[in-house]
DNA sequence: GCCATGCGCGCC
DNA sequence: AAAGGGCGCGCATGGC
């Protein structure tokens, strides 16, 4: 326990710095690295475990500086390590993520599990008890040896961790989750801008559309209810089989039924969308911290909780909300086609990837191929039809899928014997799709990413989809990794929302340029690093907000 | 009142 | 031969 100013500190340093690695253990005040205050941070070592108390010895964090936040030195083993770097960035201390080892990622990796285990999950016998108690206080005899035994069961763990590592050929993949790490922490401390009166000005207009709508609606019913819906349109003589908008769309002639389909989407916006999220601005930064799952899918993609800000409608009213602050911008861009690109390369699909080369459409080209069209004579509609054709039989979509999707996703409505005809059309354009397909093993297999993330299944949909969707995760993280290390590049400046293939930064102003080509070449050599030789294409724009007031647009390839 | 589940739908 | 995938959240419902 250091809890005294006295000279042993050099001491202490050089005494941890020799181990080949620490683990690493924060209590705080709280949960809000805003709000709150490190009171305990304690290093372990197999040896024993060393708490630094920074209520009594606040010039410990500086001294600990040089161990911790220089790029080269002992291993930091932690758990939910996002959680700490939050505190550790706050008070001015950047971690490097390539000396991390967090066991809850880890865990996650190993298994391609969505969620993040507790440390107690992990290690049932430790007592969590403590986790929760007041840390602000005089410190209890227990609450000690709970911050160093919270600390010493991550050396265990990480030695156990580090042989599955490398049994399931996992180091790549640990490796980009670790880099990725510091940035994720950085994109959630500092939070998306958002202007709460702009959002309310479309609450107000969507609540004044939902009125009129419901005028079209007859009372005495819950139209939220798809049970009291359901039963209503069987009096009506329509017999579905469920309320959904795909099977709703097939009787849009109905006035009953476009109505409804009408206060669907002016509801969902209102509750989804709605008041709640003046809830989530920040009362000291003014701004949305919503909570990243570094982890959110078993692909390896991310996820985005409380408040989801990957699934905001595109809607200009809506996404104009996130707007920079006054004198600072927000860079947006995006890979273009990336899951396109990455079937086409694990495919190697040669049709695709010389189209990818020639920098042609890839839309219109299957469009003109399916259809035997010149591409100049291939209508909007020919190429929605392509879009289905390529997003849905990539993955496995079947003929009557097909027409669903096309239907519901597009608006374009298919016999079953025209999808049919368009699917095998589509499999003899890109025959190798075809062969990709049919190479898929019965079973439950192992599949993988080009980097190597791994995910066992036995279905068929899914050995098709994972290594594309998480290829496409992991180009992201190296891009977000990317970001991070090479932030000195730029000021003022940092990731402010990551949507699975879009990242969006926030600069000053007179920095945008700046800023956009650091964007755009972390993304472009992140996402090369793992596709290799299919070209990548990312479309960027400078503008006030989310993609809606633009200053300046610009194209790299 | 709390909690789990199913349905439905926003995004990629 | 056939099989889109991945999330989070709000509401309704039913059990306690």
């Amino acid at each position: 326990m250091v809890d005294s100013p006295d000279g042993r500190m050099e001491e202490v340093l050089d005494y941890l710095g020799r181990f080949p690695f620490l683990g690493l253990d924060l209590e705080t005040t709280g949960l809000d690295p805003h709000r709150d205050r490190i009171r305990l941070l304690t290093l372990a070592t197999e040896e024993g475990a060393i708490t630094f108390d920074l209520f009594r010895v606040p010039q410990a964090l500086e001294a600990l500086k040089p161990l911790l936040a220089s790029p080269r030195g002992p291993v930091l083993v932690g758990h939910n390590l996002k959680f700490d770097l939050g505190f550790l960035l706050k008070a001015g201390l950047e971690v490097e993520g390539g000396r991390l080892w967090d066991t809850g990622l880890v865990h996650q990796v190993l298994n391609a599990e969505a969620r993040m285990p507790s440390l107690k999950e992990l290690v049932p016998e430790l007592d969590k008890t403590l986790q929760t108690s007041d840390w602000a206080g005089p410190l209890s005899q227990e609450q000690l040896a709970y911050a160093a035994l919270d600390a010493l069961v991550l050396h265990g763990l990480y030695q156990e961790q580090h042989k599955k590592v490398n049994q399931r050929s996992l180091g790549k993949v640990v490796a980009i989750e670790h880099r990725a790490l510091p940035a994720i922490a950085w994109m959630e401390l500092s939070g998306a801008p958002f202007d709460p009166a702009l959002w309310e000005e479309a609450v107000a207009e969507g609540e004044g559309s939902l009125r009129s709508i419901q005028e079209a609606l007859p009372k005495g019913v819950n139209w939220n209810s798809p049970q009291q819906v359901l039963r209503y349109l069987r009096e009506l003589g329509l017999n579905l089989p469920n309320t959904t908008e795909e099977t709703l769309a097939q009787h849009q002639d109905h006035p009953l039924v476009a109505a409804l389909l009408r206060y669907r989407e002016a509801a969902k916006r209102l509750s989804t969308y709605g008041e709640k999220w003046a809830e989530y601005v920040h009362p000291t930064t003014g701004r949305i911290h919503p909570s990243w799952q570094q982890v959110g899918a078993e692909t390896g993609r991310m996820a985005c909780r409380k408040p989801n800000l990957q699934n905001i409608p595109r809607d200009q009213a809506l996404r104009r909300a996130f707007r920079a602050p006054q004198g600072r911008v927000l860079v947006k861009a995006d890979f273009s086609q990336i899951e396109l690109r990455i079937a086409a390369a694990i495919a190697r699909e040669e049709r695709m990837l010389r189209a990818f080369e020639e920098g042609q459409d890839l839309h219109t080209l299957t469009a003109s191929l399916v259809l035997g069209k010149d591409p100049k004579e291939v209508t909007k509609e020919d190429r929605q039809l392509a879009k289905a054709l390529n997003f849905g039989l990539l993955y496995g979509l079947g003929a009557e899928g097909l027409r669903k999707y096309a239907l519901a996703g597009y608006g374009l409505r298919l016999g079953l014997e025209e999808a049919q005809r368009l699917r095998e059309a589509f499999f003899r354009t890109y025959p190798a799709l075809r062969r990709w397909h049919l190479s898929q093993p019965e079973g439950e297999v192992e599949v993988r990413t080009l980097t190597g993330r791994r995910r066992v299944t036995d279905r068929f949909t899914e050995k098709l989809n994972t290594p594309v969707q998480g290829t496409g995760a992991d180009g992201l993280k190296l891009a977000l990794a990317l970001l991070w290390e090479r932030r000195h590049q730029v000021r003022d400046t940092f990731p402010v929302l990551a949507v699975h293939d879009e990242v969006v930064v926030e600069a000053p102003e007179g920095a945008a340029h700046a800023a956009q080509d650091w964007l755009v070449q972390a993304m472009r050599e992140g996402m090369a690093e793992v596709v290799g030789e299919v070209p990548i294409e990312v479309e960027v724009g400078v503008y006030r907000d989310w993609g809606v007031t633009p200053l300046a647009v610009g194209h790299a390839q």
